[in-house]
DNA sequence: AAAAGATCCAACCGCTTCTCA
DNA sequence: CTGAGAAGCGGTTGGATCTTT
């Protein structure tokens, strides 16, 4: 049984006919009121009580995908994607569980996302986005440029400051957006922290934590995945100019150094191994002690949960 | 500027699970 | 315990929009 969207079928029981397709303005407002005045569930007797004509499957459906007040808008963050990679490749397409620890998004989005973004991934390095071959990809390039570019972006409060100011002048603005970032709270403060601890080097002055270079300049040997890195770029919403080689310093210059470095180069840096191969062995282990971390601290809930489940 | 292709995402479908009389 | 209806879930579709040629 299927109708065409955007149609309306005839419910031979109750004689009365039943809207299909896209929502209106209207039919929005009258499912909001209803839901304000019954409140959730029992969604069959609310379409009826409402007046809409729409099945009580299609009302839950267009509240919780879209009307309900906490729903998040845009794209997902690093973060929520990081944490989608995760936790898929710890349950599956268990959309609805992995949406429950994404507060704001449903797991309609999740799912899309997964299927518009991962798979698309998966089908162009030609590998079942199931396999433990593609996990492996996702763990060892993917997710670390998720988390070095959650290192890198602005706090969220600077953003919320900016919001809150909306009306103020242009001078104020400014400053607030140099208010240095070590005071932010978010989930991966303990992460930064641990980083401006262990390096010299200035958070602020190269725009780029330490981690965040180790995350490209030491990428995992995986030579069979040729073409995974830039790919991965382009996924995770870097944008690496072409492939320049050369010497990777732990300085200021970083920047720039890396913004003219693919992660192929990177992985070719790290397959000719020369005197420094300790160093950089443990620069690796650092970024996937770091990545473990987060990733750690994060899910240490759904731990709790697997092991009551 | 127009056509073709790619992408996104809201909405639908069918199946499973839950709830309750 | 059982069966019916409701709710929930995951897979799929199709139209709107964006991008590329």
């Amino acid at each position: 049984m299927s109708h065409k969207r955007g149609s309306t079928i005839s419910n031979k029981d109750e004689d009365m006919e039943i809207r299909g397709g896209p929502w209106t303005l209207e039919e929005d407002t009258l499912l909001i009121h209803s839901i304000a005045f019954h409140g959730q569930g029992r969604w069959n007797l609310l379409a009826r009580c409402s007046g809409l004509k729409r099945t009580g499957k299609s009302c839950r459906l267009r509240w919780l995908n879209y009307l309900k007040p906490d729903i998040k808008r845009g794209n997902l963050s690093p973060e929520e994607q990081l944490l989608i990679l995760e936790l898929h490749s710890k349950w599956g397409n268990r959309w609805s569980r992995i949406a429950q620890h994404l507060p704001g998004r449903t797991d309609n989005e999740i799912k899309n996302y997964w299927r518009t973004r991962v798979q698309k991934q998966a089908r162009q390095l030609k590998i079942d986005a199931n396999s433990a071959m593609f996990r492996d990809a996702v763990r060892c390039y993917w997710m670390p440029r998720l988390l070095e570019k959650m290192m890198t972006s602005q706090p969220p409060y600077q953003s919320m400051q900016i919001d809150l100011h909306a009306s103020a002048d242009a001078a104020v603005i400014n400053q607030q957006l140099q208010l240095p970032p070590q005071v932010v709270h978010w989930p991966l403060q303990e992460v930064l922290q641990l980083e401006n601890n262990r390096s010299s080097t200035s958070y602020e002055l190269s725009g780029l934590t330490t981690a965040a270079v180790h995350t490209v300049h030491q990428v995992p040997n995986l030579t069979e995945f040729s073409s995974t890195a830039n790919q991965f770029d382009e996924l995770s919403g870097l944008e690496l100019n072409p492939v320049e080689s050369g010497p990777l310093t732990n300085t200021s210059a970083d920047k720039s150094s890396f913004s003219n470095t693919t992660a192929t180069a990177a992985a070719n840096n790290c397959m000719s191994m020369t005197d420094d191969d300790n160093v950089r062995k443990v620069e690796k282990d650092e970024l996937y002690a770091i990545l473990e971390s987060y990733l750690d601290g994060v899910l240490s809930s759904v731990e709790d949960e697997m092991v009551f489940s």
